[in-house]
DNA sequence: GGCATCTATCTTGTATGCAATCTCGGACAT
DNA sequence: ATGTCCGAGATTGCATACAAGATAGATGCC
């Protein structure tokens, strides 16, 4: 939304933010307003805008008299994420290899030809990184901001649940080989072939998802 | 969201986002939040937390220590609004082809029908109020809560500029004959022929729309 | 006459206070 | 012993009050 935004509410929002999806604030855990505000040292009135703010982006949920708890969310719920984010992927990519211009196509590539040496490297978190930054560029080459903003929502959202995809080995090249798919969809402008390739790798991140929950779960 | 909150910021919200919708609050129209405050009989407080959700729903725009207008789209973004809204409807339609419950189906299919009397009829506001429960079926039929969402949200925002779209000479019989195609394909499963379907039908609901711009523009 | 600057006023952002509602513990009745 | 009801404490929702930044108009200067 808005970037640069100085007020204590948008600063309180992201902070609190950031507190759910790096775990310190564990879903099911209740929010209580007087608690947050005097921990960030602030009055309750920019922690119940930046509450409110939260809960429209899902993180939270908000009951009328009840106050607000970080979304505890059902098995069914996160495969409902992972499901749409894999969808609003593969439609950006699609709108990507239609609407991209020249300029954007080269960057794309660049930064997949660089990320291969990473994979190679093996060099998890940098690869890390730089897998984000090339999602996003593709989210931006949809040339359509409402489907951009949503699948960075999403992604957001999802976040907490994919941390350890990349733990799994051989897992970066593999993501690497796939991203060589889509990225060669979209420079040859095959929008059909761009959502599927894009659609097949983000269901395989899924996939690891949930052999790395299973995993955990036994 | 929260359906049954009465809650005024709630309340007002809704009332805001009407106002907006049903072209009361033009676009461009500056929300000065004692204005809104004492014409609805309360505090600042409930209205800034309504103005604040919103802006997260894009119906309006806020700036840090500028306050709060509604959003002033350009023919550009209305575009993108359009086209989102037609990837994500197809989606939700390839969705509901593979996880629509035989219940679902089979109301989806009377809903048809029953459209096709209303059509016959010609009773463009009844057969308007239907459309939007048809498509919001579909919607629910994704079994994809964020996608539903995002789809809801999506049309509230194109509403104002799609309000005259069955004015249009035969636009009744048309859309429903669209319709018999998606419904068919989600009814007998074909995953991607209810995607092809649903994209042809809202691209055409767009173009009306960019008809219906052009001749008033003129 | 035009433009910059300064100030007055307005609007937003934040804090605090009060009322309504919910939660939870205990007492009482069955 | 268990279930129900009631009340105190706590928490949310809303209103009001205060502070800080922005806008606009006027005034002085070039």
């Amino acid at each position: 939304m808005n970037s640069e935004n100085p007020t204590l509410a948008e600063k309180l929002a992201t902070a609190i933010a950031d507190g759910i999806l790096n775990g310190s604030l564990p879903p099911g855990l209740r929010l209580d307003e007087m608690g947050l505000a005097e921990q960030h040292g602030v009055s309750r009135t920019p922690v119940r805008e930046a509450l409110r703010q939260l809960s429209l982006s899902g993180l939270i949920d908000m009951r009328p008299r009840k106050g607000a708890v970080v979304s505890k969310a059902t098995p069914d719920q996160v495969e409902n994420l992972f499901v749409a984010m894999a969808e609003i992927e593969a439609t950006c990519a699609r709108l990507a290899a239609i609407s991209m211009t020249p300029v954007e196509r080269r960057r794309l590539q660049a930064r997949h030809e660089g990320m291969l040496a990473l994979a190679k490297t093996g060099d998890t978190g940098a690869y890390s990184d730089a897998n984000v930054a090339f999602h996003s560029s593709i989210y931006t080459g949809s040339h359509n901001a409402p489907l951009a903003e949503f699948a960075l929502n999403l992604r957001r959202r999802v976040g907490p649940f994919r941390r350890a995809q990349f733990q799994v080995e051989g897992r970066l090249l593999r993501s690497n080989q796939e991203h060589d798919a889509v990225v060669r969809a979209i420079l040859s402008g095959d929008a059909s072939g761009a959502h599927a390739a894009m659609l097949h790798h983000v269901s395989l991140v899924e996939d690891a998802f949930e052999a790395f929950a299973a995993t955990n779960a036994a």
